[in-house]
DNA sequence: TCCTACTTGACGAACGTTCGTCAGTTATCG
DNA sequence: CGATAACTGACGAACGTTCGTCAAGTAGGA
């Protein structure tokens, strides 16, 4: 059983994603749960503040999720670890609430909360492209990949990583999702070797 | 001097854009053009007629400014028409207002005018790629580019395009985009070579 | 064990504000 | 005169938020 808090929080996320900030009504996240919109003050300061805590976990799952992939892998494959990374992203953003969410408010916050979401994923990304960079330098002095700058070559791929959520943000279907996917990966792959 | 109707929709845009469909309100639209919003319906029937409005001169904006750049070029020079479009791209989403609605609108769409967006999305995509893919078939067939299928480059170019894109709505300073850029096509050049 | 004190979570009612919309009126101009 | 476009005024509905209240549960001391 979840705490009541944790319930609230799930179905913010849901309502965010959906319909914004500004959509999404206190009224309906209640009802969601079971409760009316004054008993959600019972939990959180307010409509902001519920935001932020949804915002804080999201940006926590976000980041473990990409960076953990990189944790564990050594500097001989980057084949098969660069094209595991985009499936797997593929895979979480269909399951996950929360990373649909961080996208969406990291494209388009809402006004007044601009500052700290800007804050947020400036943060996220910097941390991204740190540890993805290092790995790239492995595959670069392994002779793995072209020798190229690791910077060059990140930023590469996260445009790649970048493509792919565009995708899955337009939501097409399965098959479309997969050709985009092999079109820009065997580019990609081609172009680093 | 504008007519009234296209002030509105001017200040429409912007205030869309910004704020998203829920976000803008007609007080704040009429406002900008110094009246109140009663007045507006003087001009369109409501917020969702002005929006639909405002969202077709987007789309034929985006729709144009796309496939124009392709008509009048030859089947020579894929390195430079292709680089080119990048970097045009780059310079029409900084200017043109409406081309950063289109992109917020063709992302995440107001609920309830889903189903009309996403046919209007679906409509330019198609087009864009069509022509996109005649022209890599024409740069194949001159052996400019590598034998690859034409469809498959084309995916993996509008991939680069939405990278771009990507970086544009981050809002990022011109330095990072021109990295992002730089990385992007060196990496994409080289691997349809 | 029983009474009390305090906390928690949810409630109805109401607050002031803003929203989109409609009706009626006034002013401008060909 | 008729038409157009702006205005004022008012509408119901929804918004986020605050208030006082009430039932249920917990903790502690006599």
């Amino acid at each position: 059983m979840l705490l009541k808090s944790d319930e609230i929080k799930a179905a913010a996320v849901k309502y965010f994603t959906i319909y914004g900030y500004e959509g999404a009504s206190l009224a309906q996240i209640g009802e969601e749960v079971g409760m009316k919109k004054q008993s959600i003050y019972a939990h959180f300061k307010g409509k902001d503040d519920l935001f932020l805590h949804v915002l804080q976990e999201a940006k926590e799952e976000y980041l473990y999720s990409k960076i953990k992939y990189f944790r564990d892998i050594d500097a001989q494959h980057p084949e098969k670890d660069l094209y595991g990374f985009l499936t797997m992203m593929i895979d979480l953003f269909q399951k996950n609430e929360q990373l649909k969410f961080w996208l969406r408010v990291s494209f388009f916050p809402p006004v007044h909360l601009t500052k700290v979401i800007d804050k947020e994923v400036d943060d996220v990304e910097t941390q991204v492209r740190v540890v993805l960079e290092e790995k790239f330098q492995g595959w670069i002095d392994h002779k793995k990949v072209v020798d190229d700058s690791a910077k060059r070559l990140t930023l590469a791929f996260l445009g790649v990583v970048d493509s792919i959520l565009v995708e899955l943000v337009y939501g097409n279907d399965e098959k479309t999702l997969k050709e985009k996917l092999d079109a820009s990966w065997r580019v990609f792959w081609r172009g680093i070797q």
